[in-house]
DNA sequence: TTATATAGTTTTATCAAACTAACTATTATA
DNA sequence: TATAATAGTTAGTTTGATAAAACTATATAA
């Protein structure tokens, strides 16, 4: 078969993995919260001190949106803002602890999917793997 | 660095860039349908003839949902039903060629940038990637 | 100092997607 | 033949995500 359609065949079954890979977030301890919930918490992990205008661009979604969602998870005692101190109108975004433990939570979901793989690809695949990501990632962008 | 964290952000990373391979297709010529629905359409491509029954198992959602969502794409002239002959309660869906079309249009977004991939991997990379993808599949499953 | 710009919030509204429950039509079975 | 089960529909509701527009508070520039 040539090339391209196995690509485009394994494409599909990535997609999939990958939805399955997300949902089984949506189990266990980490139920309550909604996919795009983990997602502002992993955002907030990621770059510490971020601030709603900063998602809003990353996100390519209104300020309004992201207000929104940010209060609801302040609410819910997972992240707090802080107010700068140069300028009162900016607020830098922190996880609490509760929403680290979330965080901790949603990574080890994630090890120990990573944990199964690691069992079925030797090592020499796992190198390949990661190094092919990397590529598709860095030409893509 | 060791494997398993080198893994853990690997996977982040795809799933990124999953999420991009699929808002593509929100863009363009497309972009009138949701993902949700260019998702039906692709599950009544690969199974012709498949019912709403079954959509509702493979999706593990209510039949009420599904039923609401095909009526919808057969009111936007992309799905038909036939009854079955045999038994009347069953409704075989089909594509209709504006279904069809679309699913060649989704085909294309995805041909599109897997031709960008193709360029930069060589072939053993992409072997290499198919074969990796494939056994992970099968083991997760 | 007045006008303008920026960060973030609130209100109101819309939409997609999911659910439950009750329904029709048809088939299978006791 | 009367009763069960099955396929699909309909009605009504809930939830989560989104946006537009008007707002407050603060900072900057003319």
């Amino acid at each position: 078969m040539n090339q391209e359609l196995e690509l485009v065949e394994a494409m599909d079954e990535l997609s999939e993995l990958i939805r399955k890979f997300q949902n089984q977030l949506l189990s266990g301890e980490l139920k309550a919260y909604t996919l795009r919930q983990l997602y502002y918490i992993e955002l907030i992990n990621k770059q510490q001190g971020i601030n709603v205008s900063e998602i809003s661009k990353t996100l390519h979604v209104k300020k309004s949106t992201v207000s929104i969602a940010i209060n609801q998870l302040i609410g819910l005692d997972i992240v707090t803002k802080i107010q700068s101190d140069t300028d009162k109108r900016f607020y830098s975004l922190q996880l609490t602890s509760k929403g680290e433990n979330i965080m901790k939570m949603h990574m080890q979901v994630h090890k120990d999917t990573i944990k199964k793989i690691l069992k079925i690809l030797n090592p020499d695949e796992v190198d390949n793997f990661i190094k092919i990501i990397n590529k598709i990632k860095v030409s893509i962008l």
